[in-house]
DNA sequence: GTCTATAATTTGATAGAC
DNA sequence: GTCTATCAAATTATAGAC
């Protein structure tokens, strides 16, 4: 069961996480965002590692239920919901993907973290791999997945590189490249034959 | 001037700042690696912040050194030493890009640092976007500068998420999805007009 | 230039009152 | 549950001997 307090407290983490890495913010600075102290912290979340490790296994969660089933829907607008994920992340006010700034800074976090880090890869590489089997009839096998973690990477480096000039019009400028080239696959392409 | 003790102070710290991000190790853990007490590393650099500046510095340099001149060379050659750059970082122990890596935890760097990072990427849009201009013949613009910030965010989402797996060959394949889209041009595409 | 010594602050974490 | 009080360790940084 998770708590109010608890969620408050991992909304506040992952702000922080986001735009300052993990270990760029202190359970002080948590604390007095959210408007405790820090012994309260400790209460909820003993270390600093249970605490990462239930950030980035909520964050998980939450993108596979907002993702949902990938064989429900047209290609083109699965690859459109999966892109608005990532979008809306960089929108709230300049956010990094949790977890790929977690595997940025991968060899200084506990293995609990490491763990649920690898998570987060496999969940969205197995989700874009199934849209991709599903809405384009391409056989299964290491093929669709290597182009399913090669679509997520391209989203997680365009995260990395727009929140650098604050702009989500960087990030959907990047967007478009990866679809016109064809990285990224859509229905008139689809149609049209071309993937 | 740079002088010796400079150099190995600044080695170290660059691997360890790419495997643990710049937040992620101490001066005490720098000293301890060439050998030498905290101290003399203030000697060298004053404040952390100015060696995280001369870190992403000497980075830049580097790469611009290493590139050389986007317009001497056929689009494939130059293509393949772009991405033959990001890939000897990552097999060099598994490293992250430095300054990929300062994208992420950006906002938790001292201005000096940021900035040394927008130099970083603009070094590479520039250089891609010329490469872009003189093998391909595509007009001047926006339109050039937008796919080559999409190859660089491509290229290093692929560092970050082949790093998880501490395989190369995971980048590599990745890479191969990039260029058989079309999002990295290669010269059959190129001379069969396709680009 | 490199060291010892140490300051001043911050950090993750615990004990125990309420 | 939340707090005060506190700890031990780590952190960046400085002063000054050698």
């Amino acid at each position: 069961m998770i708590t109010q307090m608890q969620n408050d407290i991992l909304d506040t983490a992952q702000a922080m996480a986001q735009s300052r890495g993990f270990n760029g913010f202190s359970f002080r600075d948590l604390a007095a965002a959210v408007g405790i102290k820090p012994a309260s912290i400790h209460y909820y979340f003993p270390t600093k590692g249970e605490l990462g490790a239930a950030l980035a296994s909520r964050y998980t969660g939450r993108l596979v239920e907002i993702l949902g089933d990938p064989s429900d829907g047209r290609l083109d607008a699965l690859m459109a919901r999966y892109i608005a994920v990532f979008r809306a992340t960089l929108q709230d006010d300049g956010r990094m993907c949790l977890c790929g700034l977690m595997a940025a800074e991968l060899d200084a976090l506990p293995e609990a973290m490491q763990t649920e880090v690898a998570r987060f890869v496999e969940a969205n590489v197995s989700w874009v791999a199934a849209v991709l089997r599903a809405g384009t009839g391409l056989a299964d096998g290491v093929e669709v997945r290597a182009r399913a973690r090669a679509i997520f990477a391209a989203l997680e480096g365009a995260m990395l590189v727009a929140r650098g000039s604050r702009d989500v019009a960087a990030f959907d400028a990047m967007v478009e490249v990866f679809t016109a080239s064809g990285l990224i696959p859509n229905a008139k392409r689809v149609s049209e034959g071309q993937f």
